[in-house]
DNA sequence: CTTGACTCTGTACCTAGGTACAGAGTATAG
DNA sequence: CTATACTCTGTACCTAGGTACAGAGTCAAG
């Protein structure tokens, strides 16, 4: 079927939809195989370019390529493959959930942050910015700045 | 109070709790503004001890170095310069929030992923995982491989 | 037989936000 | 006066995941 066209890695790079150079970058982080060479040239085969799709696939949900080869190791469906699908995946979510606890913080102060100084005044003051940030983000600090060497 | 002793870039790093090498790093960003020199040391201010604590406040709500620089210019609170944080931080949180639906959408599919294969059975199969991972994650295919490269 | 497209190896470059280090000068304490 | 702590400039290095390019070799069409 596709053996009279051998896979090259420019045929590999456009059925994966991935670059050339990525490929060989791969090549170079071992996340595929050295295939074998033909006069110089390295041919694929079909699973290179499932394991570069399952690649992507694994990237798109929030894996890195050292954690992504920890899965490809597994050749077959077993228990111990199974186990560590499972395990690696559960804690990945708790990562993205601590993750998404952070941002929704990060949002409630950009929500104070976005009021800064009353954006609904249309008036010049005197104050510093900098007073205004340490004024909790308001205008205007009455205090004199605070002595920050600490000495 | 501080005037005998000046702020070198070392008391400056301690002072706002970075390193030098962030100063100076600042410095070639043009984060904070060159200090004058004393027999080829910089002199910093106080001012600089309060920029670099706003600096790193503002990255901690998820603004980048050049972001921030665009608050940086103002010196006092103006109308103008409540319009760009309101602005800027308007859209920084919708961007977050794009970014959690993103995150959420992940943990979903990494909920089917942990469940892989049925991670109860505790038996081996022949399948593929490549086969797997195609079949919605769960074994086994019974269709043939596809002609992956289109011809 | 030439031309253009492709591939090879090896190395450098990119982003962002720093970090590290070399080699020289300076300041300060004892 | 010396030791050592600090600072200066300039450049290289780090992570992660690629991207780019040079110079050489090879393959396929016309």
């Amino acid at each position: 079927m596709n053996e009279n066209k051998p896979i090259t890695i420019g045929v590999l790079a456009k059925a994966a939809n991935v670059g050339v150079e990525t490929i060989r970058y791969y090549q170079r982080k071992a996340i595929i195989k050295q295939p074998p060479k033909n006069n110089g040239f390295r041919h694929y085969s079909n699973e290179d370019i499932r394991v570069i799709r399952l690649v992507k696939k694994l990237q798109g949900v929030g894996f890195s390529l050292d954690e992504i080869k920890d899965f490809l190791i597994f050749d077959h469906c077993c228990s111990q493959s199974r186990s560590v699908v499972k395990h690696k995946s559960l804690t990945k979510i708790e990562e993205i959930k601590t993750q998404i606890s952070e941002l929704q913080t990060t949002i409630k102060a950009l929500e104070v942050f976005s009021n800064s100084c009353g954006t609904d005044k249309n008036i010049e003051t005197d104050c510093h910015l900098l007073d205004c940030f340490e004024n909790h983000w308001q205008c205007c600090s009455t205090e004199p700045a605070p002595n920050l060497t600490g000495e």
